[in-house]
DNA sequence: CGTTGTGTTGACAACAGTCAAACATGGTGG
DNA sequence: CCACCATGTTTGACTGTTGTCAACACAACG
């Protein structure tokens, strides 16, 4: 089984034996697709397979940066904190993204679950071994970089110069991207709270913005965490601010 | 070897075995160093120098990702802009600095030089050939993303929840320690709209805030791009809120 | 049913933005 | 050398978007 992924990387799927389970679904999209085939028992000498109850904090600021993950089922949000509370959530990880990149020595930022979270783990000494052995490798961690800077350039520009309104059509579009559905519904896994600490506003601002949107017939919000994208050409003018 | 290029960029050729040249300085400190002596001419088959007068932008968003650059001497702005003009400067570069990790097809941003500006230039193909030739070239790509990735993040923290008083502060700081010097002077390459730019501000806001932290004795305002650091506690204390 | 957590709505306040004018600074040409 | 202009910075008065505080709605759950 051969699989076109993004640009030019032909990724071989699920790997080895077990042909189904989520740890192998999501590696095949990340690691697997620079690994041949006969190698795939090397790999997993070197990962473990993990599950996190929601809520729980599995990276912690601060700590030594001893392992990296990926995400092979659930969400999680990556954040900082500041001494007095306040928050920024820099990120949002789902099946397939690397859990790890942004670190030096410790760990620059704080990992939890949104929801039950599968992971598999890599102890950084192991990875440099796999990263010596595959040097396809490289080329995915790069390119997994490059995209996550992308990102946070993305990032940086909504939350210095988007108005709360562009702000939340360019987070809805982003999740509606995210999702690879061609439907205009939306599940959200965060609450208003993270929605708020992902966007610099206050749950209330977060609150009051859909709500106008709704009125506006630009989104529906049938539940609180499923909303509908009713017009997507104004949303994306709006997002990017004309 | 000298070329012309465009308007104002002129391109140097190989600088061979010269040990004194910036362009082999800041080679030293981000590319050489993980390079045997005896092939640096290999790599000089792959890079050339460039220099660029001040105010040229030098990278366009949008355009084709043909090229990765490292300066070599000067200042430069990376920044992303919205379609009225909003601006968000995603963060500054100098000597040793990549320019060019974060794109795909495509660069996710502008690069303006502050100032004149001295480049190494390496095509991106003649890049993936060094990183086969050189394995610990792959390393030094990495740590350069892992950091940018880290600044990133800082740069969501401060632009999502920080104050103006906070924001200047931690912008005090970083242009403190960038400048590598124990000195309490600091001298800053950017006008008060790159500031404000990259701070997410407005410059009144900018300047308002730089005359309050001078009036409460913890920075002097010698001319308008030299600020000496009084009170280094203090301004840490203000920076992380607390 | 109360209780708890989460989300919504309203009244008001405040931080930062907008607009405008005055003030430096630095380069240019008479 | 100095008047002049262009550009960048500072300061002031006022506005507005978003934050704060508080009350209320609603669902999940024991």
């Amino acid at each position: 089984m051969v699989v076109q992924m993004r640009d030019s990387i032909t990724a071989i799927g699920p790997c080895g034996t077990c042909a189904q389970c989520l740890h192998c679904e999501a590696r095949s999209r990340s690691i697997c697709s620079v690994i041949d085939p006969e190698h795939m028992s090397l790999l997993d000498q070197y990962s473990h397979r993990l599950v996190i109850t929601s809520g729980k904090t599995f990276i912690q600021e601060g700590e030594a940066a001893s392992d990296f993950f990926i995400v092979t089922s659930g969400h999680a949000k990556l954040f900082a904190l500041m001494p007095d509370g306040r928050r920024q959530i820099t990120g949002f990880a789902q099946s397939g993204n690397f859990l790890g990149l942004a670190s030096g020595a410790t760990y620059a930022f704080s990992a939890e679950a949104l929801g039950p979270l599968s992971l598999c783990r890599f102890s950084r000494t192991g990875l440099s071994t796999l990263r010596r052995e595959f040097p396809k490798l490289e080329n995915r961690l790069m390119e997994e970089a490059s995209c996550e800077l992308v990102q946070a350039q993305k990032s940086m520009l909504l939350l210095g110069r988007k108005t709360a309104r562009e702000r939340l059509a360019s987070f809805l579009l982003e999740q509606h991207q995210r999702s690879l559905t061609k439907a205009r519904v939306t599940q959200l896994p965060m609450s208003r709270t993270d929605i708020a600490d992902y966007l610099g506003l206050t749950i209330e601002t977060v609150s009051r913005t859909l709500n106008a949107l709704q009125r506006e017939k630009l989104i529906s919000i049938a539940q609180v965490t499923q909303i509908t994208l009713n017009d997507l050409p104004a949303l994306e003018i709006l997002a990017r601010g004309g």
